[in-house]
DNA sequence: ACCTGTGGCTGATCAC
DNA sequence: GTGATCAGCCAC
């Protein structure tokens, strides 16, 4: 199978070298002068040493004047702001600089309009200079992967695990390859277990750890619990031990505090993170949890499905061997898991100035951001500062017709940003070297080159490799749009990112007109997409429709297609096709039975073979309750299946149900994310900058240390419907089965009102023209 | 210390 | 009660 073409010194570096599989600071030296590389040679890993040169950017030349610390400097060309580069001689001296830097020009170095640039990653600072990537030349197979699992029992009485309590313990510490090895270290002193843990790690020297929520609890509960047994968790390839420092993750709106872990030469990749990322663009995600995601990818093994602490214990006392096995599916889903999700991560980690462990939270701008500076500063050109932020407007969005739609289909534009950001030469006007525009086409033809690698695979080893490719590019291309936007990147241009989306708002708008001019009728649309119903083809009226030109309002709910549709639906496509502009595709990639189109960005689809899609966050919503989202589902098939008189059926169904409390309380519970610390939702309702809301409430009261990111599961108590949340919400782990206290008058008020939302005094649903 | 963007819907709280 | 505001989630 063929690896990269490493050619493309933007987007992998100018060094191709490889084998790399991991480079770190050696701070054992005075002032950290060297790194030390790792690197793998016939399956073997060997270290080697370089002098290590950071650096930081400065305005000026004479910016430096009066800093005592050793340096030099030399000047970098272009209009850039950034136009001079220090070098240093070691790690403590390039800090000493940073830190005089603040205190003279005020800034910290992470303010945008800071006077200087400085990296804080030595490893990055190291492999943007040197033009090194990680795992050129290998294939995800020759990564040496370990899958670390925990089990841990709590003290009775008790529904949390706390590392610190004596009666709380590690039982079961399951480790795999990914490759068909395990080993379940249970079943002995804890003390010796993490002993085993340790030769274990040390034996196997492994590339990545890797583990579901491992930051935020396997590594920590391991660190404690050696703590307390006295053993040094010396997992790093020098001997050292693993570290930890507080970071935060974003993915998308979700920001999740957590406990980064550090293992010299090795990279930690929690798999939690790497679902979350998956789940920002894909949304298919019931839950976070290894088990639901499991279930998703198809890897979900025999085990429990499952257990909280407390059950843990139990099932440890009653068959040891019984948590083994758990054990030992958790790792294994664990290791087909990150097989799946990481893939694409190292990819990237062969293009970009990043350690692997990095380039699995990092944003994908700052991503970019790395390409384009590694580039500039070959070229010793001048950096520009990011400039004032400001908002911009983004895509169309409309709804044109609300209720259901027969025979709907859908068209949208291939990749619509990036096209007009190609076609018309939109890139940000700071680039003086141009390579923005350059990067974002080589990566079009890298992933066409891809797909095409991929359609003529032979086997599926091939085919999923290639596709891993491909998916990586398409979110890299997907990102240079948002790029621009982006108030941190270097080379960001608000007003070019405002034409692009001005460009998209008016394709948009003459796909909508012709559409409408072609006597179809336009249904719903967002940024660079349409649903549509096609005009009657081969009937008179049509025939007149389409020769006057003019606005056609037609009946959504027609008849069922005649066989000679086909030709002139062909037809119909081609001429729309050809009324685009050169360098823009549209793509007709869905027809449906039915449409219920509700508000804008949210609808339901029924297609062919009944399935059914549901988008927005009114209609599906993990803010839902299940029992609610369940409701909409059934509620909104019958819809779609003109079957609404059984709507009626439904809701009394569900509403006896609530009364009679025939449901496990899951149902009624909702989860939430904390976004923000339950410390700092404290301070803010203090000072009256936030109202109350029931699931910090909750976090506060429990005792437990939460954090952001944290998810709560609660439900709803008392007698009268109207109750104010933050007092009547109980943990879900605090409900009791056999007192069973949920307030059935607010659940059955919640229900009524979902099926008014949708059934008015009329009883029809929205069957009008909203507009037209 | 970390960070791609805008647009839209909903429920809960709170001031009026 | 009503409107404003915010947080959370989602589409693209």
């Amino acid at each position: 199978m063929a690896t990269l073409e490493i050619t493309d010194t933007l987007l992998f570096g100018h060094c191709a070298e490889e084998g790399l599989v991991a480079v770190e600071l050696d701070r054992t030296k005075e002032g950290c002068n060297e790194v030390v590389l790792f690197w793998r040679r016939n399956a073997k890993t060997i270290r080697t040493k370089e002098l290590f040169k950071p650096f930081i950017l400065v305005e000026s030349e004479s910016r430096l004047d009066g800093l005592k610390t050793k340096h030099e400097i030399c000047s970098l060309t272009g209009a850039g702001r950034l136009r001079a580069m220090a070098d240093f001689d070691n790690w403590n001296d390039c800090l000493k600089a940073k830190a005089w830097l603040a205190k003279e020009t005020g800034f910290t170095h992470g303010a945008p309009m800071a006077p200087y640039l400085f990296l804080n990653d030595p490893v990055h600072q190291y492999l943007m200079r040197t033009g090194r990537t990680l795992f050129k030349g290998m294939h995800f197979e020759d990564l040496r992967r370990l899958q670390v699992d925990i089990e841990c029992i709590v003290s009775e009485g008790y529904e949390f695990c706390n590392a610190e309590r004596e009666g709380d313990r590690i039982v079961v510490i399951a480790l795999s390859d990914g490759a068909g090895w395990t080993e379940i270290i249970g079943g002995m002193d804890e003390k010796a277990m993490l002993e085993r843990f340790v030769a274990v790690v040390k034996k196997k020297d492994p590339d990545v750890i890797e583990g579901h929520n491992v930051f935020n609890f396997d590594l920590p509960y391991l660190r404690k619990r050696a703590r307390l047994k006295k053993v040094k968790l010396n997992l790093g390839r020098d001997g050292s031990l693993i570290r930890a420092r507080s970071s935060r993750f974003n993915a998308a709106e979700r920001t999740i505090s957590y406990e980064r872990h550090e293992v010299f030469g090795r990279h930690v990749v929690d798999t939690l993170f790497l679902a979350q990322s998956y789940d920002v663009s894909h949304r298919s995600l019931t839950g976070l949890g290894l088990k639901e995601v499991a279930i998703h990818f198809g890897l979900a093994r025999k085990g429990r499905v499952y257990i909280d602490g407390s059950d843990i214990a139990k099932t440890y006392k009653k068959d040891p061997e019984k948590l083994l096995e758990y054990a030992e599916d958790d790792v294994l889903e664990t290791a087909g898991l990150s097989a799946i999700l990481s893939q694409s991560y190292f990819i990237q980690a062969q293009m970009l100035p990043y350690s692997y462990q990095n380039i699995c939270v990092r944003g994908n701008a700052t991503k970019i951001d790395s390409m384009m500076i590694r580039k500039y500063l070959f070229e010793k050109r001048a950096i520009p500062s990011p400039g004032i932020p400001r908002e911009f407007a983004g895509g169309y969005t409309d709804m044109l017709y609300q209720g259901v739609a027969e025979n709907v289909h859908h068209c949208d534009v291939r990749s619509l940003y990036p096209s007009l950001m190609l076609t018309k030469g939109l890139g940000p006007r700071k680039d003086e070297l141009g390579i923005f525009l350059k990067l974002l086409d080589s990566l079009k033809s890298f992933r066409l080159d891809a797909r095409q690698k991929m359609a003529d695979s032979v086997t599926d080893a091939e085919r999923t490799h290639y596709n891993a490719l491909q998916s990586t590019f398409k979110v890299l291309i997907n990102s240079f749009y948002g790029y621009l936007g982006a108030r941190h990147s270097r080379f960001c241009d608000f007003a070019v990112a405002e034409e692009i989306t001005a460009n998209g708002r008016k394709l948009l708008k003459a796909m909508l007109r012709w559409l409408e001019e072609h006597g179809a009728q336009p249904i719903e649309m967002d940024t660079d997409g349409i649903y549509f119903v096609p005009p009657e083809f081969g009937t008179r009226k049509a025939e007149n429709d389409r020769r006057k030109g003019g606005k056609v309002r037609r009946r959504l709910v027609s008849g069922r297609e005649r066989p000679a549709e086909s030709e002139e639906l062909e037809k119909f496509r081609e001429e729309f096709a050809a009324s685009l502009p050169e360098g823009i595709d549209v793509e007709f990639d869905g027809e449906y039975v039915a449409m219920f189109s509700y508000k804008m960005k949210n609808y339901a689809l029924l297609d062919r073979n009944g399935e059914m899609i549901i988008k927005g966050a009114a209609l599906k919503s993990r803010g839902l309750e299940p029992f609610q989202r369940e409701f909409l589902k059934e509620m909104l098939r019958l819809i779609l299946e003109k079957k609404n008189a059984g709507i009626t059926a439904l809701r009394d169904l569900f509403e006896k149900a609530i009364r009679r409390q025939e449901w496990p309380i899951q149902k009624l519970a909702k989860t939430e994310t904390l976004q923000d610390s339950p410390a700092s939702y404290a301070v803010k309702v203090s000072r009256k900058k936030r109202g109350r809301n029931a699931a910090y409430e909750l976090a506060l009261a429990s005792g437990r240390e939460y954090r952001a990111g944290d998810q709560l599961t609660y439900y709803v108590t008392g007698e009268k419907k109207s109750v104010a949340l933050y007092e009547a919400a109980k943990l879900i782990s605090d409900w009791n089965p056999k007192k069973r206290d949920e307030n059935i008058a607010y659940y059955v008020a919640k229900l009524d009102a979902l099926y008014r939302k949708f059934n008015d005094d009329q009883g029809d649903l929205f069957a009008d023209l909203k507009s037209s």
